[in-house]
DNA sequence: ACCTGAACACCGTTCAAGT
DNA sequence: ACCTGAACACCGTTCAAGT
């Protein structure tokens, strides 16, 4: 078969359809011979634009990760926080059978990295220690990654019969996977019950050690 | 070959050998041939005592999932939430090579059902709304999977010429891999900040509504 | 009842051969 | 430079055949 005088794939066309496949089938059903089908070519010509699957999905989930937002910080840090969190959960929600390998994935890439450096900044700049910057990032990320990964409302069986007198409290558990809002909400809870949380840290630290620019938030506001 | 006296497998024997594979070499390390090789059998032989290799994973699961402790909810509900968060995590941290397929498998078994109605009705007991009972178990849920997960320590680069003068707010994560006690800690900050959020919110629901039977606590501690 | 070989329909990845 | 067929070393699962 002649080359074509344009290439048939680029490695965007390929990472598209690979989230493609991913979003109407399911993460297991991307196999690169698949995606190879899809985009009317054999699997080993795959290999001329992506290493590797395991680097295939990592570029997917670059793309996915991009609508992250880290730039709120400005104004002060429960604001940033917040909306980093929010959109860093809707960009999981948006595609649901990624989470598990945007969640276990390291965040070795550069865009991740400095999305991760932006967070931290942010905090430090607020006036929060080093440790307590990174330890609420880490907190946060939990967070998200922990309400799109198990999402409460699918995990119960919708058949009421499964319940009956062995499952007392759970009488309208089977209503769960019809309210798929629980997780939002939830989610909100947890969030709003965190930076409340925060904040009083954040005042303890201040009233604790004014002086001590080691150890204290430098810049309260 | 004759059929022995006593089968050479067991469910109970085959799960075992098959989380000491993943706890070894990891989740994708376990497969039905190799997990038959270790046995001293062939693939087939397996599926005497197993439905399927995702059955098998759920069985394993089951068993691991035993070690958490729901029933601390006896003297107060902060007191039984920080007991479930913290055996829910270690149970998950012990295995860290299962929680992906943990995180992502819905709770439908036996004893999934019994835990998330132990600690629903130790929620409605204390005097939690139906509603906040639900999100609440929602949120400790996230947050244990979230830290379970996606370890905020292990997810950065080891090598600190990666940082350099691109990242300069993360100029020490390079140092992170090793501390994997900060994963612990912002674990135990994220818990105890929400436990604090959840008592303001409790306080507020038991004064809004005092005589309301069906919207606010009926038993305020 | 339980183990087996062989088969089926898949995988990811490599590589010499084509144009 | 880029696509391909063929191959290698794997998968999960089924099933008739053995004892």
């Amino acid at each position: 078969m002649p080359r074509p005088s344009r290439p048939l794939l680029t490695t965007e066309r390929i990472a598209r359809v690979g989230l493609e496949i991913i979003d109407a089938e399911g993460l297991e059903a991307l196999s690169m011979r698949r995606l190879a089908e899809r985009l009317d070519v054999r699997a080993a010509s795959l290999y001329n634009h992506v290493p590797n699957k395991d680097d295939l999905l990592h570029t997917i989930s670059d793309e996915v990760m991009a609508q992250v937002d880290v730039s709120d910080f400005e104004s002060d840090w429960p604001t940033g926080l917040r909306t980093w969190a929010r959109s860093y959960r809707a960009a999981l929600r948006a595609h649901p059978n990624l989470v598990p390998f945007l969640a276990s994935g390291p965040a070795h890439r550069e865009n991740a990295l400095r999305r991760a450096d932006r967070v931290h900044g942010g905090l430090v700049r607020a006036g929060w220690p080093q440790r307590y910057a990174t330890m609420i990032g880490a907190s946060t990320k939990y967070l998200v990654v922990g309400s799109a990964m198990a999402s409460f409302a699918e995990g119960f069986p919708a058949d009421a019969s499964v319940y009956d007198e062995r499952f007392p409290h759970l009488d309208r558990a089977h209503l769960l996977p019809q309210h798929t809002e629980i997780d939002a909400d939830s989610f909100e809870l947890a969030l709003s019950a965190l930076v409340d949380g925060l904040r009083e840290v954040y005042r303890t630290l201040a009233a604790a050690t004014p002086e001590d620019e080691a150890a204290a938030p430098q810049h309260p506001r």
